[in-house]
Formats: structure tokens, C-alpha cells, sequence
DNA sequence: GTCTATATGTTGATAGAC
DNA sequence: GTCTATCAACATATAGAC
């Protein structure tokens, strides 16, 4: 939000670059991204935003609603593209259900699809996602319930559509299996293909088909195990 | 049960069970395991162990070293019990490799074979290997891959005797996001029936046979690809 | 071997000048 | 709004008595 134009502003206080707030997001997420909850230090992101502690619990309160705000700030981005990557893979199949596969893609692909300023690592909004899952304080945990609750319910609520028969607690066992594939890929030690000698992104994308591949194969094992479920489970074609 | 150790009793043990070095890998391991490493202190550690920082640091040294030590130690049984199952599978197959799922399983199966003494948290050893695939400081990932990777190794290899014509990338990518899959189930959200509903411990097997199933089907669609690598790669079945 | 006491640095948060 | 200065609480590690 632009701060109100006041009639009597005296002098034209010239921002360097982008207000303090918005460095102190860029800072945070950087950092939590990269080291978690406890090793970023309130002191490491405020020099890295170029001010200092004082000015952030100013604007803020407090390390954990710096950390909140970041988060609500840059799931927004990806949660929109997630549901309108779901819209349309619902559409394509309509009035039938989605194919598995197009669900699982419509999950993963938009987490490959962020590109925010240059100015940032290009990958800050997925390491960032990933942080929240694996990342051991239980506020982390609520926060990532906060951001992508909603949005998680809803592909798990478009599967359940898809695919017929199997009780929902294998579906969302084969679901948060999913998951997983998709955050250790990100949050692990996966080197990924240099852009210089990738730059079309052709091998990039291929890692991310084959995680889409792996993580569908995935869950279709699990939910179509004729030993789990006996010829009562399926999945709908169309 | 015993009341759970995060409780932060006084602990006065009149008869202090073990001596204090074997109380101190063990509590150094359960809040790791709970916490991660920036969030893992002296104090938290050597109050739970009923000793004091000075004791620990003279039979340590320091807390990168305790926590090395302990986990060396708990690396151990889990080394031998996955090799001893690899070992197992092969031989099955003998002369020919071993199938992609047996491989998988031996990988898999002794995570939940584990069981120290009654004392301990039951899933200490799970939930410890676990962490250190998800910590981020790089000094565990350096301990992960000196306590796990040589054996990690072998079932690099093991996999690449089992798959032919797979190009090594492929098959190194695949076997990541099968580790992915282990780790997110162990270290995240998902809630393992309680053992009082289910005392037979059948839940849980299913739990594990999904958890191979998943990998498994995932790992085979990858380097089964036909559009990845067309014609050239395929599962040997003896 | 284990303790108390302490050294030395870092943390998150606040007070108050400007 | 942003800073410097300061706080109490925490961190790891060590010194020395017993």
C-alpha cells in the first residue's frame, strides 16, 4: 500500500530502491528460504535489506510476522496459478473429472513457473515453499497450513473426484507421498541444470515432466492396488 | 508409558541408568531428530541427559562432535540391516540382479525394523535419518553423507545393475525422488496409526508395503520412459 | 568425571533521539 | 520512519574446585 499523499509532505524523501518494507520481505524469504526458522537471524536479514532491526520490528512487530507477512506475500503468486492450472485441467475433461496426471501437473508445474523480479534468485519462491514442509518449528507448520491450506484442500478434492473407490485414507496417504517427491526434489541436494549450458530450459524441463511422471505413477500404484482395495477402486478415463 | 522426555523435569535419577555419555547420545539424538541442529542446544541436550554442558563437552569435545558421535552410533544397526536385506534380495535373483522393488524394499523396509531399548522413543532412529536429509546446515548434510553414503552407494549400484540402458542421470534422478518420498513420509505431517488401535502392527505394514508400492511405480515410470529414452531401456526380470 | 562459575558472543526486542 | 544504544536471555565453550 503507497503511504497516503499527505498535503504538507515536505521534502521528497527519495527511496533508494523500493521501500524498506518490501526489502525486508525480499530479505527474509531469502534467508528462511535458505536456513530455516532458527538459523535466520533478525540480524542477517536486516543487513542483507540494507537497514537496520529497529526499522523491521517497526514495521513488523516481530521476527514471526515479518516471516508471516513474507509468506502470505509470495504464496499469493503461486496459489493463483495453481487454481487456475486446476480450472483448466478441469475444463479440458468437463463435465467428467480431470485426468490424475493433469491434477499432479497442475500442483507442480506453476512452482517451476514463478518469476518474480530479475533481481531475485530465481528460485526463492520454490525453496520457499519447500522450507514450510520440512522446516521443524510447529509455528512453520501453521504458517504453511495458513498460505496453502486452502489451495492443498482443493487438489485433494479434485482427486478425490478423480479417482473412484479407494477410502480416503489411502488417497491422502498416496497424495502427502506426492508431496514429498515434489519438496525433496526442491529442498534437497538435486543439482539442476546450469542455465549457461541449459538455456533453452529443455533439460530443466524434463526434470520436472519426470517428476510429474514419478509422483502420477506414484499415486496410481497406490490407489489402484488390487490387494489394498480389491476391484473397487479405478480411475475414471473421462 | 513413560511421560515424555520434553517435559523438563528436574531429573534427579537417584540411579542414573547407563553412564552419562550413553545419556547424552541418546539426548542429543531425540531432540535433533525433533528440532534440527540450530534449534538443538547444550542445555536443552544435557538437561534432558540429567548432566551438565562442562560434562558433555568433555566427553565430546564440542556440539558438532556429540552429535557426530551419536550418529555413528545409530547409524550403524541401520547400515548393517539395509545391507544384510540387499544382500538377502540378491541372492534370491542370484546369478541375475535383483528386481527394482527388492532393491527398493531393502532400502526401505529395516527404517521400521528398528528397535533399540524399550527406553527409547520408538521411531528415534527413523526420524533421525530423516533430518539430516532436510537440515539445512551444510555441516549435516556433510555428516548425512558420512554416516549413509557409502551404503547409499551400494544401492546406487545395485539399482543400475537391476535397470538396463537408463543413462546415469536418469536413474540418479529417480532414486532421489524415491528417497524423497521416504523422507517426507518420515520426518512430515503424516500421523502413523496409534499402536493401541492398532497393537498387530497391521496399519503400519500397509503403511510401509504403500510407501514401497510408491516408489517403486515411480521409479520404474522413469527410467521406463519410453519417450525419454525410447526402446533402449528396460526392467530386467531375472 | 562431574560439578559451579564464568567468559564471550549472539539473539529478539525496546527506548529514545532525530 | 529510521537510526544508535541498550536490555535480558540465550548460545557455545572453558577454568578450576572437588
Amino acid at each position: 500500500m503507497p503511504p497516503p499523499a499527505s498535503a504538507v509532505r515536505p521534502v521528497v524523501t527519495e527511496a533508494p530502491q523500493g521501500d524498506t518494507k518490501a526489502r525486508l520481505l525480499d530479505a527474509v524469504v531469502q534467508i528462511f528460504a535458505e536456513q530455516g526458522f532458527h538459523a535466520t537471524s533478525m540480524r542477517a536479514v536486516t543487513q542483507l535489506a540494507g537497514t537496520s532491526v529497529s526499522a523491521a520490528n517497526y514495521h513488523f512487530g516481530s521476527k514471526e510476522e515479518l516471516l508471516r507477512a513474507a509468506l502470505i506475500q509470495r504464496a499469493a503468486p503461486l496459489n493463483g496459478l495453481r487454481l487456475k492450472a486446476l480450472a483448466s485441467a478441469e475444463a479440458q475433461t468437463s463435465p467428467g473429472p480431470a485426468r490424475v496426471k493433469a491434477i499432479l501437473e497442475a500442483f507442480i508445474v506453476p512452482l517451476f513457473e514463478l518469476r518474480t523480479d530479475p533481481q531475485h534468485q530465481e528460485d526463492s519462491g520454490r525453496a520457499l515453499a519447500a522450507r514450510l514442509y520440512v522446516d521443524p518449528p510447529e509455528l512453520v507448520k501453521k504458517m504453511q497450513q495458513e498460505v496453502f491450506g486452502a489451495v492443498t484442500a482443493e487438489f485433494r478434492e479434485a482427486l478425490g473426484r478423480a479417482v473412484t473407490g479407494a477410502d480416503r485414507e489411502q488417497l491422502g496417504l498416496a497424495l502427502e507421498l506426492s508431496f514429498g517427491v515434489v519438496v525433496h526434489l526442491i529442498s534437497g541436494r538435486f543439482v539442476w541444470p546450469d542455465p549457461r549450458v541449459d538455456p533453452s530450459g529443455t533439460k530443466r524441463k524434463k526434470v520436472v515432466d519426470s517428476l510429474v511422471s514419478f509422483a502420477t505413477a506414484g499415486l496410481v500404484a497406490l490407489v489402484c492396488d488390487e490387494q489394498q482395495n480389491p476391484k473397487k477402486v479405478g480411475i475414471r478415463k473421462k
